[in-house]
DNA sequence: AGCACA
């Protein structure tokens, strides 16, 4: 009756391997927020990045600065990189720089956590997010910081890596660095596959694989080289969750995104639709497809049922991150 | 603007 599960103490005594042992920094320092940021916004910008420990705002100086630590100087770097232009707020134009911090960000034992905050409780680390707090992480989809997390996430048990933890087949998660309106907005009906286009002639397939792959209903996706434009073909479990993508990413600038935002349009040959031996095939005129996806066509039609998961409740923190395109980019004309 | 692969 007295032994303790030995997968408890690996979950209460986490242990990371060779974190503190480094000296080198593994902190990284970010300035453009607004005078008005919270703590509890770089903490919930930046808690689901591999490797992140925690993250303190200073308010001392002319301008909030942030500081947020790592387990590994790599980590570091990646989530630099990954803010690096962020726009944080678009209404207050704030966007992010982000730096290797001088040296460490120096944690005591309540860990960034304000003083009313329970002290006895652990500093809040990569692990925590197997605890959801605030809603089901479903919920949790704000476009700066695609679901790398909940479902795909490996828990600490997993020996470090330059990934943190990701297997090898997949890719670390790559956030927005901003948005910029999209120029052409002609389309084709709403389908389960998404045909990216404008993006810059460096652009990867990692980059666009950690940025997508970690998206509800992701399924596959194809990245074509034409010459100066890359261009790139996603196919989603669904018509709904393809819709959630192409609302949300709309506009996505990437850090190797050289003309403005990517666009995302339905694609003209979504996957799954030519079967081979399908027969008459008399469907291919406009309006009906295949009787599989008649049902999913209705959806269309109320495109709204996409949308307010995304939303997530109203006091969920993550939404000012970056605003739902839904109030930035759909209903506003071209503001430049 | 550029729409492949099954």
């Amino acid at each position: 009756m007295a032994a303790p599960p030995a997968q408890y103490a690996q979950w209460s005594a986490p242990a990371p391997p060779a974190d503190t042992s480094h000296d080198e920094v593994r902190t990284i320092f970010v300035l453009g927020f607004p005078p008005d940021v919270k703590e509890r916004e770089l903490q919930n910008l930046l808690r689901w990045w591999p490797g992140y420990e925690a993250s303190q705002m200073n308010f001392k100086g002319d301008q909030p600065m942030g500081f947020a630590l790592f387990s590994t100087a790599a980590m570091a770097m990646a989530a630099r990189d990954a803010l690096q232009n962020l726009v944080f707020d678009s209404e207050t134009n704030s966007v992010l720089r982000a730096e290797m911090a001088k040296k460490n960000l120096y944690v005591k034992r309540g860990g960034s956590e304000p003083a009313t905050y329970d002290p006895s409780k652990r500093m809040r680390t990569g692990g925590d997010y197997s605890a959801p707090q605030y809603a089901a992480p479903s919920a949790f989809v704000p476009p700066a910081a695609p679901t790398w997390g909940p479902q795909s996430y490996i828990p600490p048990s997993a020996p470090y890596d330059p990934y943190g933890g990701y297997s090898v087949a997949q890719v670390p998660p790559v956030a927005p660095a901003g948005y910029a309106p999209v120029q052409n907005t002609k389309d084709n009906p709403p389908c389960n596959t998404l045909f990216i286009g404008n993006l810059g002639e460096a652009t990867s397939e990692a980059e666009l694989r950690g940025l997508f792959s970690g998206q509800p209903g992701f399924r596959q996706m194809k990245v074509l080289r034409q010459g100066k434009s890359t261009v790139c073909f996603i196919e989603f479990g669904d018509v709904s969750t393809a819709m959630s993508v192409h609302q949300n990413l709309q506009g996505a600038v990437l850090t190797t995104s050289d003309r403005g935002g990517m666009r995302i349009q339905y694609s003209k040959n979504p996957y799954g639709r030519k079967r081979e031996g399908m027969g008459t095939g008399a469907q291919q005129s406009d309006g009906v497809v295949a009787p599989t996806q008649a049902s999913q066509v209705k959806l269309e039609t109320t495109p709204a049922t996409a949308v307010p998961e995304l939303n997530g409740g109203p006091e969920i923190a993550l939404a000012p991150v970056l605003p739902p395109p839904s109030s930035v980019k759909s209903e506003q004309p071209q503001a430049v």
